[in-house]
DNA sequence: TTGAAAAAAGTACGATCGTTCGGTATATTT
DNA sequence: AAATATACCGAACGATCGTACTTTTTTCAA
């Protein structure tokens, strides 16, 4: 219900209806909207650690884990249809509302982009990548990569949004590279 | 306030009273909320088109305007201050709520990568670019980086956004150049 | 100056919102 | 056996939502 109507439209009573529960039955094990809403983005936040950046991380690391993280990550976009990442949307959502939700959503995002950021030091530490790289610039552009196949994904229903983010993975990851033939 | 609040949370009361004027008194001149949210978008849409796209047309084609778009982008992103751009607002809040709102916003960002793949079909024409370039591929790239753009200055609120973005596209450009001494 | 058209205001409606309160079962602990 | 905690419920609250009607005010051309 996050996902669809957001964080704001989610509301008590209809998600109670949804539950077969009474709407001050479901209110009670909150106490607030807002309670309510800090334990939905909790709640995804564990789901995307078990479910793309755990898996990663038996993966070989450097390339193969940054590949695996990648690829997780679009199946995450997949699986939480409909409505596309709760965290996608509350970040859209939360991005001028300052609070508690935005300071937890923002700290999320760091989190991710830092996750990202280590397995690229790593790739670079192992000589994968280039001694010289910008780990925060690549970051940055995978994450635009992610946020492009979810709107083409969902917005455009563009069946090759995909293979069009692998692809530019493919394409920063070449550039990352070290040039041993160079 | 479609901005800050999303078009969903624009209510006709609260914007009434920032006009000064009565619920229905404002409510007259759309006939409905969805016709005024309609409006809104168009509004902003036209917007888009005067700041960002025309003023990019007087440049010379190619890298030299693709580069222009891409600034102008940057620079809107900053104008429509505080709550970010309401189309990407718009486009995360409506990316699975069927209806005439969502089918405009694909329809116009639709036009958007369309008009960044005729800036890059042109300098694939003019030599500039590979001949063999995919421009769908480049222009999905173009668009995450100004997404990963928008995430960064606004919920991230890293000042170093901007010159992120710029280096992301001189290395998409990079890439897209014609290997001339290759 | 007048009269039609448009714009704004006023009022009220049913619905839904988050929230509070009081009551009733069902467990769990003392 | 008594006391406590937990879970859930129905009813109600003040507020706000979008919308509909009616009336007043403003605008502007004949």
């Amino acid at each position: 219900m996050a996902s669809i109507h957001g964080l704001a439209g989610l509301s008590i009573g209809r998600l109670a209806g949804r539950l077969g529960m009474s709407k001050s039955g479901l209110f009670g094990h909150f106490g607030s909207k807002q309670a309510l809403q800090h334990a939905v983005l909790e709640e995804v936040c564990e789901r995307f650690v078990v479910q793309v950046i755990q898996p990663a991380l038996t993966a070989a690391t450097g390339e193969a884990r940054l590949r695996t993280l990648f690829e997780n990550w679009l199946a995450w976009d997949s699986d939480v249809r409909p409505g596309g990442c709760p965290l996608t949307a509350a970040a859209n959502e939360l991005d001028c509302q300052p609070g508690p939700l935005r300071d937890y959503i923002v700290s999320q995002q760091r989190d991710w982009l830092n996750c990202i950021g280590r397995i690229l030091k790593k790739a670079v530490k192992d000589g994968q990548f280039r001694s010289d790289l910008d780990v925060e610039q690549v970051a940055f552009e995978i994450h635009g990569v992610g946020l492009a196949h979810h709107l083409t994904a969902y917005l455009l229903s563009d069946a090759k949004a995909r293979q069009r983010a692998l692809t530019a993975l493919e394409r920063i990851i070449e550039q990352a590279r070290s040039p041993s033939i160079h």
